[in-house]
RNA sequence: GCCCCCGUAGCUCAGUGGACAGAGCAGGAGCCUUCUAAGCUCUUGGCCGGAGGUUCGAAUCCUCCCGGGGGCGCCA
């Protein structure tokens, strides 16, 4: 299924008759392609253990690799790099294999149960263009991982359990201190619809937020309110419900619109039954220890190199934090059975992980098998290289960020008069497209840990490397194979290629197992959005240097159709799996 | 103070210990009676923050220094 793993197997067995270990034989793809399409450096390392020189190792290796004819030509360059071209007939047959392939990917060896934690927003504050992170290299690393054959949970674990909940409490009852809710001895029902709208929800938790802050006494009052509703106070407990589904239904909708699925909607909340069966766990195995009048969980480490504060596992008011919220998850997970949990969160959070992650082991809670892994995020910035700000000084909600990158997208069609004789219902979903596109590349393109510096107008252009530089390829493809179908013609299966430009298209294409390999090894989509470009690039050179559908030789023809069939089929998935979803022309 | 991340072309950023460090934008020069020019070709531009070290080989690993960002007990 992988080119590279077969030529390595080649050239492992050359080294192995040369004396030294196969794994020597390891092909990679040539970093100076005027030299060759593959290279091997096992020569350099080899030759120590051989107690030869590199030359004389990687020489040896060249002549037994000379007369296979699956090479057309096999040398030896600088201090004892193998350099290798393949047969084309050889690069044919792979690309026909993975064309006609049901996966792309290499086969697994043991798939895993795994939980893929992001999102993470709170309920009652609107999400932000800094969540824009999260959500989409947290779902496209989903995808990957799922792609790649394991058994995969994306779950956005809400914050709905914590001290903003209280806050809101104490909020809404100093405006509207006759509402059944905060009446502890009220015993009717609660009224069905909710007591605020999500606009008003919006308005009310940074006035919340600030008053509990600014104020000591107030700040006390929510913790309270807060133990209160964990400690399961009904008319609390009826208000959460309002705030959390008014708020969900809020976020449901601009996930959806990025394309951000989430597998589960659980939260803080959902553990919350977990959380005295095992904080007695912890207590009587003397891992929860008393202080200050809290429990806590002593983390440090011998050979710690900074101070970690102790995990305060029940505040001394009886309250409980997402410390103990995330512990209470790790446990649920590992009874559901979960080998693998990934958390997609912002790197500033990376104390707070170590913390649970550090108490989860030492607990039990988790054991080795179990991996945890905090997969932080950078933030986004503006131009002026700091955090992204509006004019009155808030972070820009995500829905507008979205509506402005669409909006921006029209904008630029309609300068250039692109679209123009599709109907108004097609250009807008067009436009809609092309702004997610533009948006998610933007974010893609850059290293997840990476603060990146956020410009619309830049995502937004359609030139260069941009998301809509990927849709156009992608349309591109699509449209060749439309006509080909207009015109009776069928791709057939892929040959040996027989210009510059097929082949390094064909070679583009084989290198997609490891490119996704080391996109999910390493979290980073990023390598993944930079090979879909590569793609694009490789195809746009085809596509201008060879005249597809007006091939005269028929053989070749058939070829170059079943070569766009397949960059079509694998760029589409390598955008799905990049959450990038591409219309049917533009 | 301690700890974490970052410093690569004018700008925005890639870069799994391998050869001469790449891309896009911006600047310069070209290519549309041909499957979509939202494209392609050529070109200008670098002591990879600095200094040591490990290695056959370092932008990449280690140490120190300089500069920027972030975190550090009952918020998330």
């Amino acid at each position: 299924m992988s080119i590279l793993s077969e030529l390595s197997t080649i050239v492992g067995a050359a080294f192995e008759s040369a004396g030294v270990d196969a794994g020597y034989g390891q092909v990679v793809v040539s970093s100076r392609p005027d030299l060759g399409q593959f290279q091997c450096n096992g020569a350099l390392p080899a030759a120590k253990k051989a107690k030869t020189s590199p030359r004389v190792l990687a020489e040896e290796v060249v002549n037994r690799l000379g007369g296979d004819a699956r090479f057309t030509d096999v040398s030896l360059a600088g201090p004892g790099f193998i350099n290798l071209t393949v047969a084309p007939v050889i690069i044919g047959t792979a690309a026909e294999t993975i064309r006609v392939a049901d996966s792309m990917a290499k086969p697994l060896k043991k798939p895993e149960k795994v939980v893929v934690d992001y999102g993470g927003p709170n309920v009652a504050k609107e999400l932000h263009v800094g969540h824009i992170r999260t959500a989409i290299i947290g779902e496209s690393f989903k995808r990957m991982v799922r792609y790649a054959g394991h058994n995969v949970t994306g779950d956005v674990h809400l914050g709905d359990w914590g001290t903003p909940i209280g806050q809101l409490i104490v909020e809404l009852a100093r405006n509207h201190p006759d509402l059944p809710y905060f009446d502890p001895d009220y015993e009717g029902e609660y009224p069905k619809d909710p007591p605020v709208s999500v606009e008003e929800l919006n308005e009310l938790y940074p006035v919340a937020s600030r008053r509990a802050k600014e104020d000591p006494s107030v700040g006390n009052l929510a913790r309270l309110a807060t133990a209160e509703l964990q400690d399961g106070r009904q008319g609390y407990l009826a208000l959460w419900n309002h705030f959390r589904s008014t708020s969900i239904e809020a976020m449901q909708a601009i996930y959806g619109e990025l394309g951000v699925n989430f597998d589960r909607w659980h939260g803080e909340s959902t553990v919350h039954d977990r959380i005295v069966p095992m904080v007695e766990r912890l207590r009587s195995a003397g891992v929860a220890v008393e202080s200050d009048g809290a429990l806590i969980i002593d983390i440090a480490e011998e050979g710690d190199t900074r101070e970690i504060p102790p995990l305060i596992l029940v505040k001394s008011d009886g309250g409980y934090n997402y410390h103990t919220t995330d512990l209470a998850t790790i446990d649920g997970r590992v009874e559901e059975g979960f080998t693998s949990m990934f958390y997609f969160v912002d790197s500033r959070q990376s104390d707070h992980f170590e913390q649970v992650f550090r108490a989860a082991r030492l607990g039990g809670i988790a054991s080795r098998n179990t991996q945890l892994e905090h997969a932080g995020n950078g933030t986004v910035n503006g131009r002026d290289g700091r955090p992204l700000r509006t004019r009155d000084g808030n972070l820009p909600l995500l829905r507008e960020v979205v509506a402005d990158a669409q909006r921006l997208a029209l904008e630029r069609m309609d300068e250039r008069g692109l679209a123009a004789d599709y109907s108004e219902s097609e250009r807008r979903q067009v436009a809609r497209l092309v702004g997610l596109a533009a948006l998610k590349y933007g974010d893609l393109q850059n290293h997840r840990t990476s603060n990146y510096t956020f410009d619309l107008e830049r995502f937004t252009s359609f030139e260069g490397k941009t998301g809509p530089y990927l849709l156009y390829g992608a349309v591109r493809m699509k449209s060749i194979l439309r006509e080909a179908r207009i015109r009776g013609l069928d791709p057939g299966q892929i040959g040996p290629p027989q210009t510059d430009q097929d082949t390094n298209l064909m070679l583009r294409l084989l290198q997609f197992p490891e490119v996704l390999d080391r996109a999910i090894e390493h979290r980073a989509p990023n390598q993944l959005a930079e090979y879909a470009y590569e793609i694009v690039a490789d195809f746009n050179r085809f596509y201008e240097k060879c005249h597809i559908l007006d091939q005269p030789d028929e053989e070749l023809r058939s070829t170059w159709l079943g070569l766009v069939d397949l960059a079509h089929r694998q760029l589409t998935t390598v955008l799905d799996l990049l959450t990038i979803e591409t219309p049917g022309r533009m």
